[in-house]
DNA sequence: AGAATTTTTAACCGCGACGAACATTTATTA
DNA sequence: TAATAAATGTTCGTCGCGGTTAAAAATTCT
């Protein structure tokens, strides 16, 4: 019997095990939260749940008992990801801004959410790799009721009506070009830096291709 | 003895080995290829080496042979992956056109170009996942040679003197913004489609994309 | 008190990266 | 041509990592 086999063997024989509270609500909150950072930090495949586990304060069995398995978590972190992400779009105030201003704005908030929201990015990026595999068909997911659509079809719309849009655009396209421009910034800075530098993301160079961002879409729509 | 280790041995008796012909580079060059594609499909930690083993023409133990470890492999699959795109945006003609038309055409080029290098972007994808970590500091992935940087500094500085371009931009901002909506249309695709639909993605989807990345970068520069 | 739920402690075990050893064939060089 | 080096195949083993589970103890609910 090996040094470690005794010892384990007199742990085990009076040490009383430690008294806790019980808080499912917490529990589960907290491994959600120090998932999604894990997550949009390594990916899934590489993600330990031993990491994880570590950096919550409860232990590696309750992921399991709450979240079944792996992929099980990250499902769910994905979809409350989602879900927050959807509700800081919601907080935008767009009243009383003429079709122009509304548009520009619009865009530069994306823009800056998106610098703000990097894991979010992160796991959408990794979902991609994944072809959205694990984006259940749920009604979080579903454009239908995405507010940043229908703030765009409202400015647009009545951009149109006063005639100082062009026609044939769609909302949604609209929204792609944001996102691209929003979204690759955040998600394509370790590469495009490695090759050109880092000027870009110094505080002018985020502010120059901010103003661009509201550029370029102003200048889309108008006629 | 079970039926296949006697089998095995029987086997093992008389079944003269198979010759071959020796072909470092031609080994090499498939291995490289079978592991980008599979890199590109499940990221670093997602592809087993056994996987890329069992799609080459050769075995594992080559693998080895050639490029070390699986971390190795991956590195030069990426370097190859730059140097290739690198070398198709080398066969961009713009020689006669004037700016405005050489812009659009680089820009709608880069826009086709991407949709085609459906595998390149997948490692960017993941490289930008792993924070850029593996990306050697070598000259294959450095800025300086870049045509497209090249193209674009050229194309801004003719159309300043011609003085149809506003001043003030720089052509890594406009590589930038072009790679930003060619980009995002591939990366993309999976959770943007999910979420909002797929029509983008049709053929007439993705001609109005085109046109209208074409005429964001234009209405960009121009005064 | 008894049942259901939450949490702890401690293993299990398979997969997958990596290496060892050896045989064999092809290319190169003296 | 002989000797040497390089390239490829085969087979087996190991070793740790990491996802997953078993079982029991503590807590809460009724």
């Amino acid at each position: 019997m090996s040094k470690a086999e005794i010892s384990e063997a007199v742990d085990h024989e009076d040490v009383p095990r430690r008294s806790w509270k019980q808080d499912p609500d917490g529990v589960r909150a907290n491994i959600l939260q120090v998932a999604r950072e894990a997550f949009a930090q390594k990916g899934l495949s590489g993600t330990r749940i031993d990491e994880i586990a570590a950096r919550t304060s409860t232990s590696k069995r309750m992921i399991y008992y709450y979240f079944g398995d792996k992929e099980g978590l990250y499902l769910e972190v994905l979809a409350d990801a989602y879900r927050r992400t959807r509700e800081a779009e919601d907080a935008l105030e767009l009243e009383g801004l003429q079709p122009e201003e509304a548009l520009r704005k619009i865009a530069e908030f994306t823009f800056d959410n998106h610098r703000r929201s990097q894991d979010f990015i992160r796991l959408v990026m990794i979902e991609n790799v994944h072809e959205a595999r694990h984006m259940p068909g749920s009604v979080e997911m579903s454009g239908e009721n995405s507010s940043a659509i229908r703030m765009l079809e409202d400015i647009y719309a009545r951009g149109l009506e006063a005639g100082i849009f062009r026609p044939g655009l769609s909302a949604v396209e609209l929204h792609w070009h944001i996102s691209a421009l929003s979204y690759f910034n955040v998600s394509n800075r370790a590469t495009f830096s490695h090759i050109f530098g880092d000027e870009l993301f110094s505080e002018e160079g985020q502010n120059t291709l901010r103003r661009h961002v509201g550029d370029m879409i102003l200048r889309l729509v108008l006629v």
